[in-house]
DNA sequence: AGGAGTTTGTGAACGTGAGAACAAACCGGC
DNA sequence: GCCGGTTTGTTCTCACGTTCACAAACTCCT
């Protein structure tokens, strides 16, 4: 309604909406590949898997960018989103611990395409020095800080073992990283004003089998 | 207060709870580890990183498992939680798309030691068949409904690109599974009855880099 | 045995999120 | 220029989740 300058027009949008924003975006770039230039929320809701509601509710946190009575044009709501999220522009990523998971991760082409970019692969083992991943070579963990403060890196990610990941995360802290993916099943401390989110394999399996087991137990034939 | 027969204990446990009692199990074996016998509800919150009036709220829905005055015996909590989790069962697992992820996944030890394990790997490229990964023959994704009924497995693993997801999804719960652990970024539709969780790797990120952002803007200097 | 100190379990207040429903606004046809 | 049909943006209500605060209950010490 009121004017708005782009920088404040997104004042406090609600956590719940910030996490739904990216699979907005995800389903805008499929709408595009598939050639589709306007739809409406219930289209886009539907390709997002909720309800559409709750879509144009989200949606009307960061403006008013649909038309009624004919939708919203594609192109530019993908736009929109991804600029209040911040992925039109650049974000340098470390990431530490090169296991398996590690190799996945450096591999994963859903960074690179979503404006992350892997400036370095670390790893506490002097041994695989060198080593190349993902046509990213692999430095030791001790060399954090200066890659951290030559590229700019804000976000960090863990992929060691649990023992190691508080320490990494400290490394990283101190270093000037202020927000962590941690994929370490552990819980990190660290002080106020640095993100952490976690994902952690072995939680969300527990939480299928609990309601695997109440399945069970529910119908008793 | 009033007596409950084991199988009744939970009656409906909060989503949120549920989300966060693998979290608890997680530092109450950790406590162990450290020769912990006993603890209060401070210490078991701030070793699972929440705060105690939600720990003990959490654990009220499972019952009456401390004592006032001196806190929680450490094995006995961990057990009760572990079997209202239904990790004190066994539950085979198929993991389908051994790529980069699926190699992580086949690995990963935080499975195996909570009562998931791996019967299969499973891939739709038939050149990987025999391959071995974590000690697991690699065998066609055609072989899932055999696998699946010859095991009695109910939790499938999808770790394929995001194009080849949905087929493998549906393929899944025909052959009975009931459970499903997206790791593919697109959305999986599936019929009622069926519990999906996903975790997509880039919507954290991106989650992060909305409040780095915010945290660069809100600060001008 | 009784009282002081400690810690759980829970009722009640508060805040956040979800969904229904509707008014405002836009398009196209006449 | 106006009217019917369509779709957005928003308001309202309800459910869920979090946090506070305190009574109940237990231990230990005297």
């Amino acid at each position: 309604m009121t004017s708005r300058t782009p920088t404040d027009s997104a004042r406090d949008i609600p956590e719940a909406t910030v996490a739904r924003l990216p699979v907005y975006l995800r389903a805008l770039t499929s709408l595009t590949e598939q050639g589709i230039a306007t739809c409406s929320s219930e289209e886009l809701a539907t390709a997002a898997g909720v309800n559409s509601a709750k879509l144009r509710k989200d949606l009307s946190y960061l403006g008013s960018y649909g038309t009624r009575g004919v939708g919203y044009d594609v192109d530019y709501l993908r736009y929109q989103i991804a600029r209040e999220i911040g992925v039109t522009q650049d974000w340098p990523v470390v990431i530490v611990g090169i296991g398996n998971l590690g190799h996945a991760l450096a591999n994963f082409s859903g960074f690179r395409s979503r404006g992350f970019r892997v400036v370095a692969l670390l790893d506490a083992d002097p041994a695989r020095k060198g080593e190349e991943v993902a046509g990213i070579e692999v430095r030791p963990f001790d060399e954090i800080d200066t890659i951290v403060r030559e590229n700019g890196v804000a976000i960090g990610v863990i992929a060691t073992p649990a023992h190691a990941a508080q320490d990494v995360a400290d490394r990283m802290v101190a270093c000037g990283i202020s927000s962590i993916l941690n994929f370490a099943p552990t819980v990190l401390t660290v002080p106020p004003g640095v993100d952490v989110r976690k994902v952690d394999l072995s939680i969300e399996l527990q939480i299928l089998a609990y309601h695997e087991q109440r399945k069970a137990h529910g119908e008793p034939l």
